[in-house]
DNA sequence: CTGAAAGCGCTAACAC
DNA sequence: GTGTTAGCGCTTTCAG
């Protein structure tokens, strides 16, 4: 830990040293900077010109054991590699940043256990706003610890904001998967596609479910039975796209129409088609989720349904610097289908 | 800042409370659970079982307060939105969580004058230790400041580690940057390439002096004149990538392979490639750098220099963790040349 | 080996 | 309006 040892390095000044500097009690100068009233508005202006002067910045730890606000907020994430969570993450440290919060980032590497000890850890550290961003589960029993953690949070006076639809009790942030996810089914049913086959996530998440929902509907609005739609769920990278891309081959060989559920999937699906021969969007459409930057960039550029995640991540802390309302705040998120060049109607035959 | 509010929640439990359950003092309790010595064996395991039923997390900002080390460390970036960036800070993160310490990422969105004020923010908030991710500046002064703060922060006693600067005196890891770009030069002009343009990122930025470097080198050693070789300058970007091919087509007609320093840019080439009609790499090669995820699916897959992103963050982050050395760490990483679909022999004509 | 007590820098009652 | 003072939860001398 950083301390000043003695040589001719000034250590950072304090708030005794802006008080004295400045000719006033420690009392009021904090409340200078702190902005609060019961100053008169010379001095205010005084003491912030005195700190300005002197470099002077207020120790959080300090200010947060004496019970004064934090601005540290923590930001929970599945895989901060995976560009789809740091869009979001982006998004979440510039609404910080712009309010003079820094943020302090966890990531769980995809295992659930991880979430609440995060969680636990965030708490301790006395985090003055939490956003969790990462899917919900299906199976609120699979939250029970995430929800525990949250609500302990909350209750002792904590704003925590969930991205996604969650079981847990707090403000969120709701991409509409299942529009989204409609629109993009009824564009390629639109296309004249029958035989869809989706290439899902992990079944037991809320983002796929609701995702998978707005493809059914889509379907059942266009007279196909919802049914008899193959679905092969995967882990929601790459790779989990391009084994589930190797099964739908294999167990549906008259597809015409590949729906990933994530960009990250797609992006699988198209490599192994491109592998075995087969051509988009000529002999097979294909889309995915999410919009993530490089999804313009693919081989073809990848049709997709955009999630503003930068924007969500900005939305999530603005909530959570929002006092608590007397019932959850669900802020949904608009979305968009991205017709690019993916999808075609399908070959004849 | 959440407190307990006199409501059912128990408040998380404090030393003291540890202490009193163990029947010990708090200054043995302390000892016990920070490992030091001074506490019989026995105690120690006895105060260490009572914390973990009680699930006691120490209060960092107190443990900070009264001196004691701080686990949080800070890492700052460009963008975290950036691949680049986030593979880094994916790398920082799983080293640092294994270590039980947590991370703080300010990003700085590309602006210069901003990286020092969010140094100075992080020596106020007493971090552990700094990673400062992103390339340093060619001119020395225009990094005077950042150095200012990175010394403070040291002279203070705290660890910081840079990625990729050479004017600050701290422990750094270092891509050879030179040395991987002369490769893939060395590459476009084994393939029998002699009309290269280059499209850089920031002219002030020493990843990319050193990137030119080391494609100037090759040029060299082929029987080239490096003094011919056209390069346009941009942001590291995408839009970046394709200002600057722009210019490379409308000045520079005649090349045959664009190589450019980043993979954001690469995209950016690719895409303004397609555009025009230019089949890559039929009628151009084209080169990227980093080897960020997506290079193996943009279309065509994307020949680059591959750099350890992930490996490098982990590495700043494990350096930071040793006690300083007499004289500042060097660590170079390795990098491999990956060769894709996006380069070929030039055409005959 | 263990305990008592003095702060770390700040906020928030409470006095004036 | 402004100053005084008692902690926040922990580490760390200094005694025992």
């Amino acid at each position: 830990m950083p301390r000043p040892d003695g040589a001719g390095e000034r250590p950072q000044p304090r708030l005794v040293d802006v008080a004295e500097r400045a000719g006033v009690s420690i009392a009021t100068a904090s409340r200078s900077l702190s902005g609060r009233d019961g100053v008169s508005a010379v001095v205010a202006a005084h003491v912030r010109e005195v700190a300005a002067t002197l470099g002077y910045v207020p120790n959080p730890h300090a200010r947060t054991l004496a019970g004064g606000a934090t601005s540290v907020a923590g930001l929970l994430v599945y895989e901060i590699g995976d560009p789809y969570f740091s869009e979001i993450a982006s998004g979440v440290i510039s609404a910080a940043a712009a309010q003079g919060w820094s943020v302090q980032i966890s990531h769980t590497e995809r295992d659930a256990r991880a979430e609440a000890a995060q969680l636990r850890l965030m708490r301790a550290h006395r985090v003055g706003a939490i956003v969790v961003a990462g899917s919900g589960y299906v199976d609120p029993a699979m939250e029970n610890d995430v929800a525990r953690e949250l609500e302990a949070y909350q209750h002792a006076g904590g704003r925590a904001v969930v991205i996604g639809r969650h079981h847990v009790r707090c403000d969120a942030v709701l991409p509409d998967n299942s529009a989204a996810a409609a629109s993009v089914a009824a564009h390629v049913l639109g296309l004249g596609h029958r035989r869809l086959a989706v290439v899902a996530g992990p079944r037991h998440l809320n983002t796929v479910a609701d995702r998978l929902r707005g493809i059914r509907s889509a379907l059942d609005a266009a007279g196909l039975d919802p049914g008899e739609l193959p679905v092969v769920y995967g882990p929601f990278t790459r790779e989990g796209g391009q084994q589930a891309t190797a099964q739908v081959l294999e167990r549906h060989p008259s597809t015409t129409a590949v729906l990933a559920l994530n960009d990250a999937m797609a992006t699988g699906v198209l490599s192994v088609l491109r592998e075995r021969g087969l051509a988009v969007p000529r002999d097979m459409s294909v889309t995915g989720f999410d919009d993530i930057q490089v999804a313009q960039d693919l081989a073809p550029a990848l049709t997709t349904a955009r999630l503003p995640m930068s924007e969500m991540g900005s939305t999530a802390f603005e909530l959570a610097l929002r006092p608590a309302a007397a019932r959850p705040r669900r802020k949904p998120t608009d979305h968009a289908l991205v017709v690019r060049d993916s999808t075609a109607p399908p070959a004849v035959r």
